[in-house]
DNA sequence: TGTCCACTGGAAGGGAGGGCTT
DNA sequence: AAGCCCTCCCTTCCAGTGGACA
């Protein structure tokens, strides 16, 4: 049994192009940061305050996808934990960090914060059943019993507001009014730069006290990150010189995003290594880009709900029936006819246009309101999926049945 | 200038599901 | 077991909207 086990092949087998792809993941964050030097220092200074028991200032950092916010704050973070490690006579603080993309209700995010800070696993916050009053007291009092400064960073934080408001602000704010060994600092982390525009005015000016913007990096910037990275990551010489220019020089077009960058040379290096070939060239990054492109929307497409899943299909029968462009009542009436058949319960049109906006929210369509003058107001789309991610979607176990029905009848298929 | 269309999008609330407390 | 809480998905209601047309 063991002799045909499917993973034997694997087994021996040795990175010939990369010693460490850890070093390629834009999760990691490395020991130096280029050009983010005046960032880093700039966010040390306003969170120093810590170190000698005060409150630093809020923090609201803004800038594009893959500028750097995320690492140079994470940096921050593990510098101030080994200071405060190493030297016992500085005030202690901790340091918790929180993605509200991962979990975006308010309850998600105390929870989260609290058993970041409580130790003891019988005291743990259970993940649902308590009321925010109690969770939120609880946090108090440890809080108050740490007795520390917390910097508290909420990453992707325009997530948890559009969805809940600003209420997480007011939770985790009216904790230092009743503190009074500890407080909370917040860093808001947002690539939304007219995200202050959704709070309320009083919170907006207690969020952001100090606002921090990060650019874009441009293409020579670019290519000193990923120079840094395939430093230490690809074993040398494995990568052809044109290969990191290439890579930055997309990256660049598509707003400077360094994490698109990296993703570009993990994947071309993954793609020459499977491939057998002794080097990455730009034929791989070229490839590399078309592949991230169909894995990005594929992912996107397998995480939808069935009945999101139901108007996508919807959109792209109207599609395949030479609509290119269609409006909402066009995918309503498509979509109706599609849940009969597959035995599925019908949802309000009001529902659906909410599903279409989500659509849209995620890239997998694009769907902008246009008036018809007397022929009304509605949302005009257009599907942007590529190919494969389509064929994904209309060979879903779902739509089997429908699609079954359809070629019995001999009308179209799709 | 007012009317009309086909929606949009906000607000409020219902109900199911998961889990805690008493 | 009953009562409570939060989240998610959904419905219902309704004011608002942009632009063609009379």
């Amino acid at each position: 049994m063991s002799e045909t086990n499917i993973f034997n092949q694997y087994m021996n087998k040795t990175n010939t192009i990369v010693k460490n792809k850890k070093i390629l993941q834009s999760t990691y964050v490395p020991e130096n940061l280029p050009h983010r030097d005046d960032k880093i220092g700039e966010i040390a200074e306003i969170l120093s305050p810590a170190l000698s028991n005060d409150k630093p200032s809020n923090i609201l950092i803004i800038g594009k996808t893959g500028t750097g916010k995320t690492a140079v704050v994470n940096f921050v973070g593990n510098e101030l934990k080994k200071i405060c490690e190493m030297n016992k006579d500085v005030s202690q603080c901790a340091f918790i960090y929180v993605n509200c993309e991962v979990v975006d209700t308010p309850y998600g995010i105390l929870y989260n914060i609290c058993n970041q800070i409580i130790t003891d696993p019988a005291k743990k916050i259970p993940f649902t059943g308590w009321s925010i009053e109690k969770i939120l007291s609880e946090m108090t009092k440890i809080v108050e019993e740490e007795n520390k400064i917390f910097i508290i960073v909420l990453d992707e934080i325009d997530r948890s507001i559009q969805k809940n408001g600003d209420d997480i602000f007011y939770y985790l704010t009216s904790v230092n009014d009743v503190t009074k060994n500890s407080k909370i600092s917040i860093v808001g982390i947002t690539n939304n730069s007219k995200f202050t525009e959704l709070l309320d005015t009083k919170i907006r000016s207690r969020l952001s006290e100090e606002k921090i913007i990060f650019p874009p990096y441009n293409v020579e910037q670019l290519k000193d990150i990923l120079y840094d990275r395939a430093k230490e990551a690809f074993i040398e010489g494995m990568i052809n010189d044109d290969v990191i220019p290439y890579c930055a020089a997309l990256s660049a077009q598509e707003m400077g995003d360094a994490r698109k960058a990296l993703d570009l040379l993990r994947m071309s290096a993954d793609l020459a290594e499977r491939n057998g070939d002794s080097k990455v060239t730009v034929a791989h990054v070229k490839l590399a880009r078309s592949k991230i492109e169909v894995d990005a929307t594929t992912e996107i497409v397998k995480t939808l709900t069935d009945q999101s899943k139901v108007v996508l299909f919807s959109i792209i029968l109207n599609k395949e029936k030479g609509m290119e462009f269609q409006k909402t009542g066009d995918v309503y009436t498509t979509y109706k006819i599609v849940c009969e058949n597959i035995d599925m319960s019908v949802l309000t049109q009001r529902r659906v246009g909410g599903l279409i906006s989500e659509l849209d929210m995620l890239g997998i369509i694009h769907a902008r309101v246009k008036s018809f003058g007397k022929a009304g107001r509605t949302k005009e789309i257009e599907l942007i999926i590529p190919k494969e991610t389509i064929q994904m979607v209309t060979g879903d176990e779902l739509f089997v049945n429908y699609l079954n029905h359809k070629s019995r009848k001999q009308t179209t298929l799709i």
